[in-house]
Formats: structure tokens, C-alpha cells, sequence
DNA sequence: GTGAAAGCGCTAACAC
DNA sequence: GTGTTAGCGCTTTCAC
């Protein structure tokens, strides 16, 4: 097991220059078929992987695409990352993921790291960024696609949603069924733009018609249904008279609605309840939540074909610069 | 927006020599207060991000850790991926992720491409590779670390848990009980051998008290609480005097209780339901279910530990060539 | 404390 | 169809 085998093992062992070698191993130029099976013969015998690490600098580009998101566990990422993987597959682009815990001077950190591999283009979610992330960003030369965010302006180029939409059709629909005594649920706030985004969306359609939030409840940590259900009964004790809670996640709204299923409440009559996101794991639920479908998999999937036309055509097509997919509020059985 | 600015550019606008600069940035040996402060100067007005693809191949080394997992989306493995990256955060290591899908081929093609970046190490879910896969890895020369399923040999190192175990602990759980219409609801079977070895330790289980399974269920497809829901609707059609299901996953098993929940079952009395995974979902449900907790967190951890540490001692310890992590049956309220 | 020379393993560009 | 030359941007080694 002694020194990996290099392209100049492969060549010598195949009679060959190592630039034949080379050749033959990426499948281009002119080779005769013999030398080709001799070459390949060689390298299966030898057991060689070739150096992507000195590939990359002897030809300037690697074929990575950096995939920033902030958080792994958050079940809307694993989506839209499945999105971008599918998008590269048929290419030779291929994804890496980092995350940036929903902390802006660690998504700096990433951002210089995953920068300094040369990527061909970089996906990253939000709009904010710290100062210096920004100009590292604009520095790199390469197509930036910020994802799921569209309230803003983006470095380069911006694929997602409005949140604030999304925020002021769940208002609205609120309104329209007649609920009034409104709550809100929902959990790290100060880290998640989005969500700020969306209660902001909302507080200011309910402002519009002379309305405002009823009470509301935070807790700062990652959303699960086991918090939903009790930052629920919390909110509900606390403000016993509440029609409607509106969820900053699906996942706290499921943990209301298993709350609701527990003790007795009927909905939507004691109790409307609205989430976020159209969760897959809703359709295997008794009662249909109400909530917002958002195209993850197709921001991830657009996303990654952006940096792919990019690599086609490099000027930028200023007419697609923002990307803002349609969301679909559902009403369903809880409001 | 010219060229990216190199080491070179660097050095120069500092006055210093390339070495010098290389130095500073990289915060080793011996270089005075002055001339660093000048370098970092120069570096911060030219926006450099350091090339590591460059500095790799020099180097002959890149701190990456290739881990390979068979998908994102299943809700066990973000949980690993983060247990891996906690562990790596303190060290100069960074986890590079990938994806088989479940497919050795792909996985084959994968660790490939992982390899042919010099990684420092490579953790992968499962025991079962394809020959060439399993040459590769041999060939490296790096710690490999095989995670998830121990019941088989590592190519080098194991930490995970006996899934056979968790089907035999789960089988004799629910004889103890006085089960004997016992149903197994699955889905992706041939393409996931942990959940068939849990399924044949179950069996297995079973047969020993002269009992076997009264129906089985399978489906191709990714695991969700829908299709666990209606594969029982199914199941429980077709063989209407089950009174105890198993499922491979604990999604599955939500649908299952959501179908028992909806449709007025009682539980255990009317059916019994078992899941495996432990997920941390379950705690926000209205009803306990009974599950095989595994310590995918740690796991994780212990993985990037594992690696972190034979970079310090590069002398296998043999002794820890297999870690198997205890698992915990829970009974709760559906047994 | 700093620099000069050499080279990591591969590929672009050109010659033959 | 195949080989030669040069060099990617950085770090190692050794000299001063």
C-alpha cells in the first residue's frame, strides 16, 4: 500500500506519454483504441484515482458548485438541496453543501471557504449577509443564486418566494373566515429572516384593516412539533380567547394541531390553526393544516440550472435576475 | 472585477516575498509584527481568498473528510451529518457531503469522486459496497469509517449499531407482550440492507418461539407518514386479525397510529404498532410509540472523533476497530 | 525574520 | 495519434 499511484505510474506502466494518459483517462482527444485499452488496463491494474486537487489548478476550474444553507436538520433544506443534486446530475457540476447555523459571521466563514475551492458558481439561502461576505461574494466572478428569499435586492441573481406575500395572503384569508382574536407562534426569530419576513407580512395585512395580533409567543430554538404543542397550551392558557393561531412553521403547527386532537378541541370552531411551508408529512396527517406550499424542491432544481445556463451563456440575462415563484395558500380543514 | 488576486499580488502590493506572505496567512512561523500587519493589510484591500486547490496540491494534503450517505432527505441522516460536523467544528477538518441514493453503483461513482480529492478520511453508511468501491477504499490509505451497521466486517473501522439485534430486541419485546398476528410493513427493501437486516433479526426472533410473521407489506418508494398510513389501511383490509404491526421505519409507524387515531382504534388493544429509529418527532404526538431508539447524534461523532483521532495516532488500536452503540427498546403506549 | 529555488500532479498549447 | 514544454498558485526546504 505504499505511494498512491500517479499519472506518470499509469503512463510508464502503459508505455505512454503522460499526457496520452491523461487523455485517454478524461476521454478526450484523438487515441487508437489500443493505446486507449492499454492505458486503461494500466490504471485498473494500478488502482489509480486521478488528483482532482492538481487537475483543477493545471486546468484553472474545478467543476464544484458551493451549496450554503443554514441548517441541515431544517426539513426545508434537505429539499431543495435534493432539487440542486438532481438539476447537476446530468452535468459534471457537482454540489457542496455547507451550513451556516443561521449565523451571519459563520456563513462568512463558509462563503471563504467554499470560495477558496474555485467553485463555477455559488448558492446560498437569504439575502443578508455580513459586510464582508457581501464583497467576497461580488469579488468571486462567478454566478451567485441566492435562494428562497426574494424581499430584497440580490448580489446577482435571486431565486424563491416572497415571505412578506406569504405573510399577507395568510392575513388575509384569516380575516376572510371571520377569526379576529389572532395568535402567533414561533421560534428563532432574530435568526431567521424569512420568518421576521412573513410575521411582518402579516402584522402589516391585519394593520391594513385595523387589526394586530392578539398575543403572541417565541422560543428560541429549533422548531419541532413536541414545541409547537407546548408553546400552544402556553399561549392558549395564557390567552384563553384566541380563534386563530398562525404558526411561523409547519412543524409548531403540527404540534398545535396534536394538541388540538388531544384535548378535544374541535377545529376549526375552537380553534383555527395556519403553518408554514406544505410540509410533505401533512398528507399523512387526520386533518389537512392549513398552510403555504412553497416549491422548495423547484427553487433548488432552478437554482443549479441558472448556474448551468450561466456556464452557457456568461452575460447575464438581466430579465431573469429575480425569479419569484408563485406560492399557494391552502385553507384545508383548520381554518 | 479582473483577475482574482494571487499570493503574488499579495506579496507585491505588501513588499514582501511570496513565502513571507504565504506565512502570514497562514499564521505559521516566525514573521514580525510589522510585516504581518502589512501583508494583512494588502490582502484585506485586494479581497484575496486564498486558492486552495494550489495550496493543496503544495501541500500534498486538503483537510477534507469525504462522508457519504445513502440520502438527505430521510430524517436519520441530517442528524448524523450534524453529529460529524459538531465534531469536526473544533478541528481544522471540513466535512465534504455526498449522496448514493441508495445505489451502490452511484455510491462506487461517488467515492470515486470523493477520493480523487485527497480526503483525510471517508465515513460511509453501511457495510455493503461494490467491488471495485470496496478496492478503492483499501487503496487509499486513509481512515475508513464504515457508520450505521456493524453486523458484518469493516473494511477498517465500524461504529454503529446491530440492526439484526434491534429486529430480534423488538421481536421478543412483542411476544413478551402476548402478540401473535404480528404484520411487517416496509417499504425499499432490496435497496436498504439495514432495514432487511432488522427485518431478519425480527424473523429470525419469531421463528425461535415457533412463530412467523401473519402478513408482510412492502412498498418501493421513499418512507413518509402517508404511505405508512395507507399501506396499513391495506395491510389491515387483507388481514383483519393482526394485532400488531412492525414497521421499518418510524415514519411509517406515524401513519400507522394517525390511521388508528382517525379511525377510532384503539391502541394497543385494537392493534399494537412498533416503529424503529427513535426520531425525535415522536415526542410531539398524542400518543407514545414504541421504537428502537438509535444514537444517530452520536454516531456521527463519533465518526469524525474516530478520524480526528487516527490523524493524531496514525496506529490503529485494534481493539476499537467495532463500535457498537447501544440501542434502546422503548415500549411507551402501542405495545 | 526573510527569501530563492524547486516542485506538488496534472493539463493547455503547441509541435511533430 | 502522440509527445514536449511550460506552468497553474501555492508550500516545502534550505539558505542566509
Amino acid at each position: 500500500m505504499g505511494q498512491k499511484p500517479t499519472l506518470k505510474n499509469v503512463a510508464q506502466l502503459a508505455g505512454v506519454s503522460e499526457m496520452t494518459a491523461s487523455r485517454v483517462l478524461r476521454g478526450v482527444g484523438d487515441v487508437s483504441d489500443r493505446t486507449k485499452e492499454k492505458v486503461k488496463t494500466a490504471a485498473r491494474e494500478l488502482g489509480y484515482v486521478p488528483n482532482r486537487i492538481a487537475g483543477g489548478l493545471a486546468s484553472r476550474s474545478v467543476n464544484l458548485v458551493a451549496v450554503i444553507v443554514p441548517s441541515i436538520r431544517n426539513y426545508v433544506f434537505p429539499e431543495v438541496l435534493t432539487g440542486i443534486s438532481d438539476a447537476l446530475a446530468e452535468s459534471e457540476l457537482q454540489p457542496v453543501f455547507g451550513v451556516s447555523n443561521y449565523d451571519l459571521e459563520q456563513e462568512e466563514r463558509v462563503i471563504n471557504d467554499m470560495l477558496s475551492w474555485q467553485p463555477q458558481g455559488i448558492i446560498l439561502a437569504g439575502l443578508h449577509h455580513t459586510e464582508a461576505a457581501q464583497k467576497m461574494l461580488e469579488a468571486a466572478n462567478i454566478p451567485i443564486i441566492e435562494i428562497m428569499d426574494c424581499d430584497g435586492d440580490p448580489i446577482d441573481m435571486c431565486i424563491g418566494i416572497s415571505h412578506r406575500q406569504a405573510g399577507q395572503d395568510m392575513a388575509r384569508l384569516i380575516m376572510e373566515r371571520g377569526y379576529r382574536k389572532i395568535g402567533f407562534v414561533g421560534t428563532q426569530m432574530p435568526l431567521d429572516f424569512r420568518a421576521q419576513k412573513r410575521l411582518e407580512g402579516f402584522k402589516s395585512e391585519l394593520a391594513q384593516n385595523d387589526m394586530q395580533l392578539s398575543d403572541e409567543i417565541y422560543y428560541d430554538a429549533r422548531s419541532s412539533i413536541a414545541k409547537g404543542r407546548d408553546m400552544t397550551v402556553t399561549l392558549m392558557e395564557r390567552s384563553p380567547d384566541l380563534d386563530c393561531l398562525y404558526y411561523s412553521s409547519d412543524l409548531l403547527a403540527v404540534g398545535g394541531l396534536m394538541h388540538c386532537m388531544t384535548s378535544g378541541l374541535s377545529i376549526p370552531d375552537d380553534i383555527a390553526l395556519a403553518g408554514f411551508n406544505g410540509l410533505d408529512m401533512l398528507d399523512g396527517l387526520p386533518t389537512r393544516l392549513a398552510t403555504t406550499h412553497v416549491p422548495r424542491y423547484e427553487i433548488g432544481l432552478r437554482a443549479a440550472k441558472a448556474i448551468l445556463a450561466r456556464k452557457e451563456n456568461p452575460d447575464m440575462p438581466l430579465k431573469d435576475k429575480m425569479q419569484l415563484l408563485d406560492i399557494s395558500t391552502e385553507m384545508a380543514d383548520t381554518l
